[in-house]
DNA sequence: AATATATAAATGTATAGACAACTATACTAA
DNA sequence: TTAGTATAGTTGTCTATACATTTATATATT
């Protein structure tokens, strides 16, 4: 399972591999193979052991206690709710299944609004996507996405029809470091009424959100307007002390 | 500066010496002496200065760059907007004067909503506090707070004056772990019109939120329900991608 | 002037080992 | 039976060292 000839770093490939075995062999309060036991079974240092497991431990997915082990922890659902996400990703949360009705797909410029939102010049080139947003086939949000060519080249319908997440992290490979959000109450405007199915006067929620690049300068990758039903759909966050 | 006979270890007493560097010493992206001057200066191993230095990266106090060294961060004002905040606080950071009128101030009981919230019986004594928050003088929101007797004693209106979060920390002498929050769009009721000084058919933001104290069992400490002017007020927030 | 090349310095990865602190268990003595 | 004690096994802390990778800079080379 270790291959200490990969450029793969060892600790990572060992995360990995208790990652899976969480996944597909133990349950939340199970114990773990001590640091001991993977350094021997994988013939590398105990250092390294603990470089994976520490790893694992800031991102919640086990906790040691002194003197009697590591152990999985509970699935933390709360982390899903403060973390950022996109659409599909919130809706497979709550229990739904997303899909998407896609309205318009423009190669655009010349938006001073998104182009400064962007970090971009108001002459270089931007996709505009609009898509319906439902759950469990019933329209939810209405959603325009930006997002600058020169960072995700030549993009097609098919390529952001379940995620757009999805395509810069696994097709892409980019990461997304965090997302700013804003979120506001309105009255819904005549598109809205018309593709989210609701009456004149009715509330909505505005959500606006620039998502920014893991990279030094925290490029921006998109800039996204949604409004949601507020029959549908209520923000559920938790937030901590600090 | 670092006592190696001391029972605190010694990664722990260089992120204190470096957290006390980084307040007095040095401004946002300003170079940190490398992890091997640190290690000559108090004669430790390197590996104990990069552990020192990784748990202040977690923290994002300061961030690495490999083959250039260790920087100042810039000060996160991302943490208060997501982190859990007060009105108060929350007004203070976006640069207003928080103030608020006391509507009501009960001992109530037999509430079974915000019992259940509370995790209490429905016959145990709740304190309801109803205010109106403003900024700059201008009425923003309309708030009731619900808050279990038995948590914090006998409370005056002076107590809440101000902050409730300030009595429940420096007075009470509790932590507060984290809240769950959801934010919704509604149309303004009576109430929230005659109160927040808004016309009918005016959306605003509804926001219901129970925070948790910092204790083995989280107990609740406070239910809140506030409704917030659409055009005064929107929610922003930092969220991370995990 | 522009382009390679070498070098130093920084963080990143990895090893082998040592002792401390804590937990659970088995054993011993009162 | 109870309380203390030894022991094995765990994570926690720390050292000293080595080489890899990346960056910045100085120095040749063209």
């Amino acid at each position: 399972m270790i291959n200490k000839n990969s450029p793969i770093p060892i600790y990572y490939q060992l995360e990995e591999e208790i990652r899976r075995m969480i996944l597909e062999e133990l349950a939340p309060g199970d114990i773990l193979p001590s640091e001991r036991d993977y350094s021997e079974k994988y013939d590398i240092s105990r250092m390294t052991v603990r470089q994976a497991i520490s790893n694992l431990v800031k991102e919640g997915l086990i906790y040691r206690q002194k003197g009697r082990g590591t152990f999985v922890a509970d699935k933390k659902f709360e982390q899903d709710l403060s973390g950022l996400s996109s659409f599909s990703e919130d809706m497979i949360n709550r229990g739904l299944t997303p899909s998407s009705k896609l309205l318009s797909f423009n190669e655009t410029s010349g938006n001073a609004l998104v182009a400064s939102k962007l970090q971009m010049e108001t002459t270089d080139k931007i996709y505009e996507i609009k898509r319906i947003r439902l759950a469990n086939e019933e329209p939810v949000a209405l959603e325009t996405v930006y997002t600058p060519k020169a960072l995700v080249g030549e993009l097609n319908e098919q390529d952001i029809d379940i995620s757009f997440y999805d395509y810069i992290e696994k097709k892409l490979n980019l990461t997304i470091d965090y997302g700013d959000q804003t979120i506001e109450a309105s009255l819904a405007n005549e598109d809205e009424i018309h593709y989210l199915n609701i009456n004149e006067n009715d509330p909505v929620l505005v959500m606006h959100r620039t998502s920014y690049l893991n990279d030094v300068k925290e490029t921006p990758i998109e800039y996204v307007t949604s409004t949601y039903r507020s029959d549908k759909y209520k923000f559920k966050m938790q937030m901590k002390r600090d």
